[in-house]
DNA sequence: ATTCAAAGATTTTTT
DNA sequence: ATCTTTGAAT
């Protein structure tokens, strides 16, 4: 047996030595899947499976490369270089740009982002003159996304009477028509949208039975990490591709799943044993990460959930210290606390900064806990919410770059064709877009030909319309002979991007002009890496590419010390010796958009779950009275999932009971060194605040010193409501649709309470009893 | 066509 | 509180 093997446990082991066949590893949080998969992995290639022939799918691109490495370590790099491993997205996407001919679209198509597909279902929305209150286009997006995920096509959508029914009793009885225009408008556009990646695999894969027996005898080993989140695209692909060998190990963790929002299907892990003859199943239950503290907490939490696979977690480490709790005031306060608390244990332990985590719900959250960690020089980085390549700037550079690429990209077109202004107004463009349609040509090719076509556009507007298209063709001649960095060096000279913002001259504008800088030195440095690469050359295409799947954590260098700020979803896969979950509260955590069912309150269980199981040494919660939400001073009250952890874990810090009491003048009464000096240093504008400072209506909100009679009323719309033996818990409001699911069956039902109030909605319930 | 100010919406989570 | 959209003025 190979030496490295002997780095296993027992249970670690059986999964890595079975050579062939479907086997489903069920792997708790800390029990060491990533080792099976790679050790797996360099087994079989030990075994004399050719790396070509191995397909690895994994949840980040960063895992993929990181396993990568591992794995060239063992079996030598040269070998390794040849395995298929990352993303669903980005092996499917290269995938697809080889096989794009078929389905019709050019191999050099643009990945469009959620900001771009946004932006084309608004004018899809205006253009059918919609009410745009009714079709909000997030809402649009996402039900269109979820169509997508669930293989529903247009078509398929016109043939399924349930779903057209469903969109119109939520008042959206043109759904259709909007998915069918998006679909339209993007093959025009020579476009796919993220989840257009997996259903246009499948599509490929149905369609085509050559093309999936080619892939099928290719990936002889397939290989599927984070298995709970996948999606039924996904998991269709997945089981495409295995279906000849059957050669498939899906690893997971049922407790772990959190992406149901977004599509992902937690029976595609529950029911993995139906699809596939003979499946062996593992069960990794050691947890190497935690103390005894950390696991049993989580183990006590997850437990509430009633959809689970029988597991148990356990762990042969230390007790370690209890888990921490404390309350604090407001949300600045809670970020004091915790930049204290960091700096603290810094001092203590002689700790880095990288060893500790602040997780949070939402990304709005991180603000707070930033201003906190600035004022006392402990260096963070925020990973996700909007990520640098979101960035107005850079998405206009970008958008320059893929329009090069590909003309018919018109989100690409309509954000820079005037911008920085060329005169080419919205009444031109509106011109435009109806010749367009009218001749079924991209608005690119319409100006390529204006002259032929009659259009209503003055001398003048059409000379620069003219200019702009002979622009983007010179940089696309440089293109065929220039790597990333010059073509985009050169772009943002000639656009006059850079001029524009120089012109702006305001501290936002030599921000974004540095952002630019830095986005070049980016692409430089992508191109360098690329030419190391066997198979690839540092082109323009292969950046954007990257770009457009990459994520904020797959750019981590890693190389910089500091505290990482991120939220729960985020750092899933993630370990660090001492990690702060933040906003522990009621309509926040739990958020109060998932209390209407169990199954959403289960997985905002599961996300606590995934939290709490982050850390190695020490775990702290926080949660605060009352915190700033819509600008407003909002009263909290703590998450009922601290409630959850069985108290023997825990180690409640309460404030002193003046603590509240005290008059707010200053800020010093937090004990925090305000240096007020440094602080307009830090902040180029000059004018910030140091910190908060309630104004005379939030004291008297924090001292509870209101009059009865002034304080609003406490709108408890938390109802429980027996059905058989199973209780509900749910949340409804005025004019809101309330989900209701039955218990253990698949009986569902959608309510519009127009009115609202608890006696009208028992009525309704009832009458809801009888129909279901 | 561009710019500025007022009004209005907005907070779940992401490839 | 912040970001986006809309309308009016230039």
């Amino acid at each position: 047996m190979e030496a490295y093997l002997a780095g296993l446990n027992d249970a670690q082991r059986a999964p890595v030595l079975q050579k062939d066949g479907p086997m489903i590893v069920i792997a708790g949080a800390g029990s060491g899947k990533t080792r099976v998969l790679t050790f797996r992995i360099a087994y079989l290639m030990n075994q004399g499976v050719d790396p070509f022939n191995i397909l690895a799918l994994t949840f980040t691109n960063k895992a993929a490369r990181e396993m990568k490495h591992r794995i060239a370590q063992i079996v030598g790099s040269s070998e390794a270089k040849n395995l298929w491993m990352g993303t669903f997205h980005s092996v499917f996407a290269k995938i697809l740009r080889f096989e794009a001919d078929k389905l019709g679209y050019p191999s050099n198509f643009t990945i469009y982002d959620t900001q771009d597909s946004h932006s084309v279902i608004r004018a899809i929305i205006k253009d059918m003159r919609l009410d745009k209150d009714v079709y909000k286009y997030k809402q649009v997006y996402n039900r269109i996304s979820s169509y997508k995920n669930s293989l529903i096509t247009v078509k398929a959508y016109f043939q399924n009477g349930e779903l057209q029914e469903a969109d119109a009793m939520s008042k959206k009885p043109r759904l259709g028509e909007i998915y069918k225009e998006y679909v339209d408008r993007c093959f025009k556009a020579g476009a796919m949208d993220f989840d257009d990646l997996l259903l246009k695999t499948n599509e490929l894969l149905n369609r085509f039975p050559d093309v999936l027996h080619k892939y099928q005898s290719r990936f002889k080993y397939i290989l599927v990490d984070e298995y709970q989140d996948t999606n039924h695209s996904q998991y269709l692909i997945v089981r495409a591709l295995s279906d000849k060998f059957q050669n498939i190990c899906v690893v997971g963790d049922d407790a772990q799943s959190i992406y149901a929002f977004r599509g992902a299907n937690i029976n595609n892990i529950l029911n993995f044993q139906k699809d596939y003859d003979d499946v062996q199943m593992y069960r990794l239950e050691q947890n190497y990460r935690s103390t005894k503290n950390i696991v049993s907490a989580a183990n006590s939490i997850i437990d509430k959930n009633k959809t689970k696979l029988d597991k148990v977690v356990w762990t042969a480490n230390d007790d370690g210290p209890k888990i921490v709790v404390n309350r604090l005031l407001t949300d600045g306060e809670e970020g004091r606390y915790v930049a204290s608390s960091i700096f603290e244990n810094k001092m203590q332990h002689q700790l880095n900064n990288g060893d500790f985590a602040i997780l949070y719900r939402t990304n709005a959250q991180s603000r707070a806990m930033e201003d906190a960690l600035r004022k006392k020089d402990i260096p963070y980085r925020i990973y996700g919410g909007l990520s640098f390549y979101q960035r107005k700037e850079i998405k206009d550079v970008l958008s320059y770059l893929r329009l090069i690429l590909n003309p018919k990209d018109e989100e690409a077109l309509k954000r820079v064709i005037n911008y920085p202004s060329r005169g080419i107004g919205m009444t031109t463009m509106d011109r435009l877009a109806i010749a367009a349609k009218e001749h079924n040509r991209s608005i690119f090719e319409v100006i390529e030909n204006m002259q032929n076509l009659n259009l209503n556009i003055n001398r003048g507007t059409q000379t620069k319309l003219e200019n702009f298209v002979n622009m983007i063709k010179s940089f696309a001649i440089m293109n065929e002979t220039s790597d990333a960095f010059q073509v985009a060096e050169t772009v943002t000279k000639k656009t006059g991007l850079v001029q524009e913002l120089k012109k702006d001259g305001t501290p936002e504008g030599i921000a974004r002009i540095e952002n630019i800088e830095e986005l070049l030195n980016g692409i430089r440095d992508f191109v360098e890496g690329q030419r190391e690469l066997a198979d690839a050359t540092g082109s323009l295409s292969e950046f954007l590419e990257d770009v457009a799947l990459a994520t904020d954590l797959d750019n981590d260098t890693g190389d910089e010390d500091r505290v990482a700020l991120m939220t729960i979803h985020l750092a899933k896969g993630l370990e660090f010796p001492y990690v702060y979950i933040v906003g522990m509260e009621e309509d926040l955590f739990p958020s109060a958009m998932s209390m209407n069912t169990r199954s959403e309150l289960e997985e905002e269980r599961r996300l606590f779950y995934v939290a709490l199981t982050r850390a190695e040494k020490q775990a702290y919660l926080t949660y605060t009275l009352s915190r700033y939400r819509w600008g407003k001073l909002v009263d909290a009250e703590p998450s009922r999932f601290i409630e959850e952890i069985d108290d023997q874990y825990l180690e409640l810090m309460v404030p002193q009971d003046d603590y509240k009491y005290k008059p707010l003048i200053n800020t010093d009464i937090f004990g925090d060194d305000v240096d007020k000096s440094k602080l307009r240093q830090t902040k180029p504008k000059g004018t910030p605040p140091p910190a908060h400072k309630p104004s005379e209506e939030q004291l008297r909100k924090l001292r509870k010193l209101k009059p009865a009679s002034q304080q609003p009323e406490q709108v408890r719309n938390t109802l429980e409501l027996s059905e058989g033996n199973e209780v509900e818990h749910m949340r409804f409001g005025k004019g809101r649709v309330l989900k209701i699911e039955g218990a253990g069956q698949d009986k569902k039902a959608e309510i519009d309470f127009e009115q609202g109030g608890i006696k009208k909605l028992l009525l309704r319930f009832a009458k809801l009893k009888v129909l279901s």
